[in-house]
DNA sequence: ACAGGAAATGAACATTGTTCAAGAGGTATT
DNA sequence: AATACCTCTTGAACAATGTTCATTTCCTGT
């Protein structure tokens, strides 16, 4: 068992190439990957629920066994369709940097604000699979060092750190770096609150209004040392 | 089916009592709470997945049957445990501001951070059964309209909006609704994505850490108007 | 041809949510 | 007192699901 992942290990009975090509159906890699984009859109669908075993066999062609060769259970596919998203969020972002400096804006509210929009429609983009990528528990955590998850994520962070960057609020490394976790934070809470709230398109509103005015008063924030204005209250 | 809501609808066969107590094991209400206060435990101990029928069953001294006659499915005592979360965080919330009052705090970015700390606390206090209150889909909404849900978030936000009163910005009453909505969600996104970051106790501090740079920035940014700095970007 | 082994298969098992026909327990009516 | 009637309880039964594993299939190297 968990077998996954350690795929080729050894070459069939010795060390031979046997990739012809022609006649030959699918790579495994190439199944793994049909297996998640049938993921992606089963999740996108209905959600976590919908990722079924059986479902991913008939779609894809192949027995539920194969899944289970190709994945150690349904949480790892999970796991890996939600990476994917990270990563192509990641993409998407920094292709909205690209986009600005290509435009020539450098006000950092509207970098921000440009950033933040690029979330939203990634999100928008994906309302199923989404929500699925934020509930998901890495239960039975595998190790307590950072993985690729987390790599995913600060990945993301690191990308608006650089937007604050171009921004001159007197913020040292760290401070920058909290920042920047800080605003992405409160933007992805502003997302997914939006989302349980009211129902339709008076969502989309509410929710750029709340960007609107957490971006504004960021800016501002930091633009008059707000970073620094600590209360000594304890935490608890 | 769907029966679930309209208990003791019609008294048995006419109107009369047969509320003697003694002898009578449990109402219907106790079984009922009783099974709430089981499926929150259980909620709490393993998350969403962990709430079964059987489980429930057997540690309420029923049988599955009747736990399907006191409520419709098991989402339905998902919700009713999500209420009385909501129900519960709101008058922590209250609380902790009384005690304010009482110490007579006024300062307004106190007055946030000990909210947020609250908050905080209260969330950490229900490790499993909050991501289970936030990953929660109403599927198949019943009504379009606002639901006892959402009164109950509106509720919390109300109680933001009242600190926010305190500290004068300028604000009209929507925009500073708006405001409290906004820090809300905020502070609910770093919270959750602490809980999906890094592991350990560096996560408490860096959650608090994030809450006491939002709070500073919030503040200082609605001071200097930051709640008006539109910016002309288009949403999409 | 044959042997060896990796990969695919799908039947089988365990666990779940949910339903429902049968029964139990009580009240009112005669 | 006996009966009819109604509500609530029960637990067996069903369907859907995740997961396993003995068997078969298919390919490569000898």
């Amino acid at each position: 068992m968990v077998n996954a992942g350690k795929w080729n290990e050894s070459g069939p009975t010795s060390g031979s190439e046997y990739k012809d090509r022609k006649s030959m159906a699918l790579d495994k890699e190439e199944m793994s990957e049909k297996v998640l984009a049938i993921a992606e859109a089963l999740l996108n669908e209905g959600g976590a629920d919908n990722l079924k075993a059986r479902t991913i066999a008939e779609q894809a062609g192949i027995s539920v066994g194969s899944v289970y060769n190709l994945f150690a259970d349904l949480d790892e596919v999970h796991r890996a369709v939600n990476m994917r998203l990270l990563d192509r969020l990641g993409a998407t972002g920094l292709a909205a940097m690209a986009d600005l400096e290509r435009q020539g804006v450098t006000d950092v509210q509207h970098r921000i604000l440009a950033m933040a929009a690029a979330y939203v429609r990634f999100v928008e983009a994906h309302p199923g699979s989404w929500p699925a990528v934020l509930a998901f528990n890495r239960r039975r955590a595998t190790r307590p060092g950072p993985d690729a998850y987390d790599a995913l994520l600060d990945a993301l962070f690191d990308i608006v750190a650089g937007v604050l960057k171009a921004g001159d609020f007197g913020l040292d490394d760290d401070r920058r770096a909290l920042a920047a976790r800080t605003l992405w934070s409160s933007v992805h809470g502003i997302v997914t609150s939006g989302y349980v709230a009211n129902s339709d398109s008076r969502q989309a509103e509410e929710i750029w209004h709340q960007i609107e005015l957490l971006v504004g008063v960021f800016v501002k924030g930091l633009e008059h040392g707000g970073a620094f204005a600590h209360a000594d209250t304890k935490p608890a």
